[in-house]
DNA sequence: AAAATTTGATTGTACGTACAACTGGGCGGA
DNA sequence: TCCGCCCAGTTGTACGTACAATCAAATTTT
């Protein structure tokens, strides 16, 4: 059995006890170490043992000549809260995720929270990295875009880890279907749903869209950009959708885009995954010879820094970004302070609604 | 004078100072109690308050049975290094900041650094915050983009504690003047002198520049664009240099480049302090129906993704982003781990020197 | 030769005393 | 009323003793 408690650890663990239970409230006083030596039959010199200890601890605070006072309430090992959160994201430094961490740098720092920043390359051996070096040291929280979300997480066993540590996270963007956790993210086949409502409410018939489809956002853009066609009983030629991957982001779609532009019946609308592609698909239907929106409507996503710099304004959905980032923030630290998992509110996902922005890149076809 | 210490306290110090001068090395054994207290007169408890004590700041270790040992050589509270390093910069989502800070993480995250991000929006007070935040858990270093760099520096003594508490820290883009700190930058004054001097070459003689002169990298490169004039022999009329400061940007430049766009004896070209003043005034010199380059020439500062993204692409200056990134990171770390406040190689700044990129916004000027 | 035991050194626990240093309040004098 | 002083109560420093627990090496026993 347990051996023989030192008269000065039961001594400790008693007024741990009387702090827990609130006997001994915060900011209370504290027995003089007379007169526990005295309740409890100890010499003084041990009372001061067990005192000097807690005071180490920062559970006690000894003030000479006023007495002993309680510090914090808590439990054992609390040792001062880190008040650090992580960001997980995929890249950092295009396109609109600066903006989401810099919302979640505003709200953090004005919470009296750290941030700690790292980028996975949307490269999932680094999104391992990342998480491992970001829990090498206290954390309060984290906040994490995953990276190629379509496909498998084969970083499941560190998230669960997480859970089962108690360390509360949520996603942004996107979340792994594997993982019950809070996600803040658009309504993406909304958005792919309006942006296609939109063009064939303008008369358009032939519409090409172009999607990236290693991450969950382009698949369900994708996926309303179909649904639109379906409802409005427009056939949708299969060279009509294009789709690729991260490694080909710089060339394929364009490749295609100008095979389409240069065939017969080419399309008098492009849908583009985001903005980043909708920009160099104008330069290379103007390079062709084909004025915007005259002869070919671009529709991009999420109304980024791009959308107004290029000659066009470009006609886009919004996307919430600098928001998406504070209430990212204020989200987690919910989580944080009220010691769960899962916000107050339950954990339902936060869906924002894409909304359309009418600008110059699109417009009703030449002949409608 | 001082109050006479207590004898407990004395005896700390001069172990300590055992431990420092080597007398005692790490590992090795301490003298027992008893002789200790023999030696120096003292009672055994006295002599275990002295090593309590110690032992509790991590310096000894004491193992019944065996005797008191040595834990580390070193000064009194280095505690396992963090391996945390911040960055400080003025926008964190804007313009090429983004880039900056994407170079120090990489190299930071192969390096086994953590990265803690913070971003004052050119605000002295929320420097001040972003400091007290950072600092207020262990940290190795910190990478820091001063605010308005032009102006005083209210946030001195912060930095000054950092140096005496041998924190490593250095400066990108400017450094503040008053502190003698290694800093990795632009030469802005020459890349002032070099986009003067190619408008120069080109044929122009009647040339406004725009510079932000709150920071000091605006103060540069406008002194640079004076000395090229100065050079070259050519007049450069007041109205023709345009400062303004950071709240100013978004209109006045722009209202005092239509004015001078509008007027007689308009200046055929311009010098823009960064890109993304460079896109704006393009914009507008189109909307009052001049041509770019025929009519009117335009360069800009850094080489920033704007300069590709707009209509025409923009002849501009480079700027290291991302390799002044990774570069002050590799700096900073090699201080940390060399544990000396200045870099090894001496405290030289690193000059990066900017380099003419001719695209298409800058031209002959039209009767050359 | 190997195992068990003893032994000495060392730190840990516990109690005791004495006085110093500090705090806050009460008391008395200016 | 205000100031200084004293006093009781508190923690801080310092010394002392005694024994327990642990470790490592020497010693004895098997």
């Amino acid at each position: 059995m347990n051996k023989r408690l030192p008269k000065y650890m039961i001594l400790k663990n008693e007024l741990l006890s009387w702090i827990e239970s609130g006997r001994l409230s915060p900011g209370g006083q504290v027995p003089s170490e007379n007169e526990i030596a005295e309740q409890f039959s100890l010499s003084r010199q041990t009372v001061r043992q067990a005192f000097s200890e807690l005071e180490r601890q920062g559970l006690l605070e000894r003030v000479q000549g006023k007495g002993t006072f309680v510090r914090r309430a808590g439990v054992r090992d609390e040792a001062a809260q880190p008040r650090t959160i992580g960001i997980v994201t995929t890249y950092i430094s295009d396109y609109i995720f600066p903006h989401i961490v810099r919302g979640a740098e505003a709200e953090l720092r004005s919470r009296g929270y750290r941030l700690l920043l790292a980028s996975t390359d949307n490269d999932k051996e680094k999104e391992m990295e990342c998480l491992r070096l970001m829990l090498s040291e206290p954390l309060s929280g984290l906040i994490i875009e995953p990276t190629k979300s379509a496909e498998g997480n084969p970083n499941l066993p560190f998230y669960l880890s997480m859970q089962s540590k108690n360390l509360p996270f949520l996603m942004i963007n996107e979340s792994y279907r594997e993982l019950e956790v809070p996600c803040l993210k658009v309504d993406d086949e909304l958005g792919g749903l309006t942006a296609a409502r939109y063009l064939i409410k303008q008369g358009h018939t032939r519409i090409a869209g172009f999607f990236k489809t290693d991450d969950l956002q382009g698949v369900n853009r994708l996926r309303g950009f179909m649904h639109a066609h379906r409802e409005a009983g427009i056939p949708l030629a299969p060279d009509h959708v294009v789709t690729y991957t991260t490694p080909q982001k710089g060339d394929l779609p364009l490749k295609r885009a100008r095979e389409l532009l240069k065939g017969p019946d080419r399309p008098t609308a492009l849908v583009a995954y985001n903005d980043e592609l909708a920009v160099p698909l104008i330069h290379a239907a103007r390079e062709l010879g084909l004025s915007i929106p005259g002869d070919v409507s671009v529709v991009g996503f999420d109304d980024s820094a791009l959308a107004l710099a290029s000659g066009i304004p470009l006609t886009t959905l919004t996307h919430p970004k600098e928001e998406m980032g504070r209430e990212a923030a204020r989200r987690l630290i919910a989580m944080i302070e009220g010691g769960s998992l899962y916000p107050a509110g339950g954990a339902e996902d936060k869906l924002y609604i894409p909304e359309l922005i009418e600008r110059n890149s699109a417009a009703q076809p030449r002949r409608g």
